[in-house]
Order: structure tokens, then C-alpha cells, then sequence
DNA sequence: ACACCAAGTGAATGCGTCGTCACATAATAC
DNA sequence: GTATTATGTGACGACGCATTCACTTGGTGT
């Protein structure tokens, strides 16, 4: 009845935090307009007045979660004395991401996204995709720095440093946020940095 | 009409098959009833003969997910020298059951298994923990023998051990099979290698 | 040859879904 | 204050879905 109307962009947010909100408590199946508008107190067709349709809205999500992943990586060239350390503080702000947004990893692997339709696809495709770029770019330039090996393919490192974060998001989510995944992911971040970091460095030598 | 008649379990691998199938090429979202039935020259209501519910069903295909995963792992004792060698054989296997099977990856983060009942996830969780536990327990053997260092995380390492495939997947699912995971695998597995090995060991230093 | 039962059939039910449309109303511009 | 327009409403249609049930049929053991 006496509902309050705001601009088309702030429902699509309102929306956005919605579906997240919704997938993550109660999966992809829980996820219908209806559901959606519930939550934030609209009725179902007040929906369509923002997202053309279903798929519209999931790509709105999409959208955000680019834009997360992107400033991820986004550390100010200034504050960072290495490469390395670029990595490290990527790492950690992923595992945030991970650990804040539980809906993320369910919305993404989600039928809808992970596989809809070819362009669906393509869309989430390029998302990782520019998201490996960015990180093989800063193995190369670890490699120019002489931080990294020589040896390592940049773009296949790139790979392996997202599966620091990705088993360890299943695990975390299917024991339900009990595993302690952040000191899981110090560790084998070590290992990690160990396989990469040229013969000379031995920062982490002495640390255990 | 005139359809043959078969044994529960032999439908009920028809079926696994059919389900994988479907979902490799339509997503979750295809997978109805209807769909199964249809894939195997049977009527829906046929199906209800061999499972009790869709949810029964995709048990039968967790189950199988679950044996696939076990046989990846039992390398015969005897034959293999070194836990290296046995990490590395299991590593190959994962990545042909990744390539050989489009469905897998899908079907489990699906959120028919993934984020479905609590029943469910636990005991997709249950498979997850008992393959981890297991590379585990190589990494332990490993670092018994001496191939291994003693100040890596068995579990921890295990995690990661995934993660040299799991990116990888997901790589190859979005870029339609057009990755090549099988080179970039072994590349990342000298860099884990390197990580993982004791300090005398230099098997990998020259390969390059 | 026959009886029994597991496997297959087809129709029907009930539910939840997306999306549309004519109408109502709040906010804004003038 | 009034007109305009973007936003919200409620009813509705069409569809696909999982599941049930009474019935039929093919295969197997005897």
C-alpha cells in the first residue's frame, strides 16, 4: 500500500543484495522474483519495473561481483613495496570476500550463471578470465623484479593462485563456515610462494 | 509400447548416465524427470520404479561421483615407488575425470547437491572430506619417507592439492573445453612440487 | 504352459513459476 | 496546485514441474 517509491537504481541494488541474500540461505531453488520482492517488500511484478526479466536481474549480480573481484586486485601501486606482497593482500581480500558474501560462490557456480546460456557463460568466462590476467600480470612483474622465478608460466600461476582460495571456499561452505580457512590458506600460501619465489629469496624460510 | 524391460540396476545406470548427460549439455535447469525418462526411451512415471523421488536420484549420481573419486586415489600400493609419484598419478586421473566427464563438475556445484538440504551438503561434504583425508594421509606418508617437508600442513596441503585442478575446471568448463588444463596442470604441479619437496630433493631444478 | 511380479504406461493432480497488463499512486517538474 | 512520469499493485494466464495411481505388459521361475 503506502510503499515508498526510490529510483530504479537503488532497487537494483536493493535487489542485488537481495538475490545474494536469498541464495545464500536458501540456494538457487529459493531464488524467484517472488522471493526477491518479498524480501525487500515489493510485490513481484514491481520487479520487472527494474530488470526486464529473471536473467536480467542474475546478470545485475554479475555485475557486482566483477566489480568486486576487480578491486581486489586494485591495491594502489604505490603502497606496495612488492609483488609479492600484492599477491599476499590479494589473497586475503579474497578470502573476506569469501567469507562476507557466502551467497557469492553459490550465485556463481549457480546453474543460472556458471550455466545458462552461451552469453551467460561467456559473461562469468570473461569475469575470471580478466581476473587471471590481472593476477598473471603481477607475476610477471614479480618475474621483471626478480621476485619470482623465471620459470613459471605467469597465466598458469595465475590458476594455481586462485585455487589457494577455491577449494578452500567449497570446504568452508560445506562445513557450513566451521573450517578455519584463513590459517589454511597462510599456510599454503607458504607452499605457494616457496614454488615461486626465485632460488635467492628465502623470506619464509625461518617462519615455522 | 513394445519397450524392453530391464533390471532396477541397470536403469538406475542408464539413468546416472542420463542425468550427467543432460545436465553437461542443459544445465541443472534441464534436468527434470521428463528429461531422464525421455533420454532413455522410458515414460516419467517409469522412473519412479527406481527411485523413489529426483532426490533419490541424484543421490545415485553422488554415489557414483564418490566411487569415481576413490578409484582416483587407490593407486595399487606396489606399484607406485614414490607418495610423489602417487600425488602426481591422481592428479592425471582428476583431470581426465574432469575432461572425460563435462557433467561432473556441474551437476556437484549444482545447487541441487551443493546447496540443497542439509542432508545433502553433508554428505557431498562427506565425499569432499574423505578425498582430502586421503591425499592427506600420502602427504603424511611423504613426509615420513622424507620426500616431503615436515613443516607443511598434510590437510592444508591436500586443499591445495585440489586447487591445482579445481581452477582448472572451472577454466575449462567456461571456455567450452578450449583450455589446455593438461599442460597448464603440469606446470602448476612443478610450482607445488617445489613447495612441497625437502630441501634436498631437486628432482624438478632441471627440467626446464 | 502358467502364474506371478517387477517394470512400464498414460492420465490426472496440484503446485510454483515467470511474465503481462490495466490500473493506482507517489514524487517530481513546472 | 496541477500535470507528468516513474514506480508500485493485484489479478491473471500459460506453462512446466514432481508425483500418484490404476492399469497393462513383458520376463522369469516352475
Amino acid at each position: 500500500m503506502a510503499t515508498q517509491k526510490k529510483s530504479t537504481e537503488d532497487r537494483r541494488n536493493e535487489i542485488t543484495e537481495a538475490v545474494l541474500g536469498i541464495v545464500q540461505e536458501h540456494g538457487q531453488k529459493g531464488l524467484s522474483i517472488a522471493a526477491v520482492a518479498r524480501r525487500i517488500g515489493l510485490v513481484p511484478s514491481a520487479i520487472y519495473r527494474h530488470y526486464r526479466n529473471k536473467d536480467a536481474m542474475i546478470e545485475g549480480v554479475l555485475d557486482f561481483v566483477a566489480r568486486r573481484l576487480a578491486d581486489n586486485l586494485a591495491t594502489e601501486e604505490g603502497t606496495c613495496s612488492s609483488q609479492t606482497e600484492r599477491l599476499h593482500n590479494a589473497l586475503e581480500r579474497h578470502l573476506v570476500m569469501v567469507r562476507q558474501n557466502r551467497g557469492l560462490l553459490r550465485i556463481v557456480f549457480s546453474d543460472d550463471v556458471f550455466g545458462g546460456t552461451e552469453r551467460r557463460r561467456t559473461l562469468l568466462g570473461g569475469i575470471v578470465q580478466r581476473y587471471l590476467r590481472a593476477v598473471a600480470d603481477i607475476v610477471a612483474a614479480g618475474q621483471k623484479s626478480g621476485e619470482f622465478r623465471e620459470d613459471i608460466d605467469p597465466s598458469a600461476t595465475a590458476a594455481l593462485f586462485l585455487g589457494l582460495v577455491q577449494p578452500l571456499a567449497v570446504l568452508w561452505h560445506l562445513s557450513d563456515g566451521k573450517t578455519d580457512i584463513t590459517r589454511m590458506a597462510e599456510k599454503n600460501w607458504k607452499v605457494f610462494l616457496r614454488g615461486i619465489e626465485s632460488a635467492g629469496t628465502s623470506g619464509t624460510e625461518g617462519t615455522y
